[in-house]
DNA sequence: TCTTGCTACGATATATCGTAACGACTATGC
DNA sequence: GCATAGTCGTTACGATATATCGTAGCAAGA
């Protein structure tokens, strides 16, 4: 259910699968898979954290990919719109999505101590969001569930 | 498990019982209920849904009781973390506390219709976030849970 | 009385996050 | 080719949030 971002695993293949598994999607979906898109799915890959619009920014500036916010605005706002990466409304910034497979519902863990961020998925049609929506009456159309603490490597003690 | 925003209430009642509640606590706790804390606590409970920071200076600023951000963010700061208020962070915007019972671990229902937003209460150590954080040995300090949709009025055809 | 510590308040400045709007370029389908 | 959708680059601005410094009031204790 949860990925390994917690724990050791090959990171080069993180960004490089990601990679080619969104363009493979794009391709066969249609979508323009641009440069500067792209660049922007690998800045988010490249770390297993959220990051802020602002930060990316920086780096395509570095890259000479554009320098203005709307140019990291626009292709955030692609690559959320067709779930290639989330966003984390509790820090105001973006991650990769780590379960490109199909459509979903994640939930994510964020660690407080060292920043990085678990994606996990489940159905939240089921569960407590789920059961107080349907006493209430009311119909989801997106649900944020994010948790705040302490990842396994960082609640130990030291 | 829900309370009644998003039906008709006795709205007055919300705003009086709801400060003389705090005003008790408050009391009990040795906690300082000030004019500028009370004030802001009034304006969000003049509605059922979130306000921005901004909006609830706005009106603090017409009554003479500060204009300057910090006023309006050291209040919120203040009910947010003895539980009177929620913040929302879908919206970045605050919104009052209708369980002030106890501890609680809110779940709210955003209709982006009319823009109310109930609060309902679960336990977030169970359900779909405690299980994914379970599996992955995170330790959950803070949940968010914010379903996003329409409510029972706005979802009727009209 | 004087000092100390604490909490709250006021004000300035700045950091951070996000979008509207416009004109130019480019990919794609006809 | 040509029309049109989509994309890009830039300017300007709006919205949200915090850092920092200084002050006022109050209570405890020397």
């Amino acid at each position: 259910m949860t990925d390994q971002a917690f724990e050791a695993h090959d990171h080069d293949a993180c960004i490089s699968g990601g990679v080619a598994s969104v363009e493979q999607i794009c391709a066969d979906r249609g979508l323009q898979f641009t440069r500067t898109r792209q660049r922007v799915l690998e800045i988010l890959l490249s770390e297993h954290k959220a990051m802020g619009a602002y930060e990316i920014l920086d780096i395509l500036r570095a890259d000479g990919l554009g320098s203005q916010p709307p140019v990291a605005y626009r292709a955030l706002e692609f690559l959320t719109k067709h779930g290639f990466a989330h966003r984390i409304e509790r820090l105001n910034a973006f991650i990769a999505c780590s379960h490109l497979e199909d459509p979903h519902a994640p939930v994510f863990l964020i660690c407080r101590s060292c920043d990085r961020v678990v994606e996990a998925e489940s159905d939240p049609s089921k569960g407590e969001i789920g059961r107080a929506a349907k006493q209430a009456g009311f119909v989801i159309e997106r649900a944020v569930r994010e948790a705040e603490g302490l990842c396994p490597g960082c609640s130990k003690p030291a």
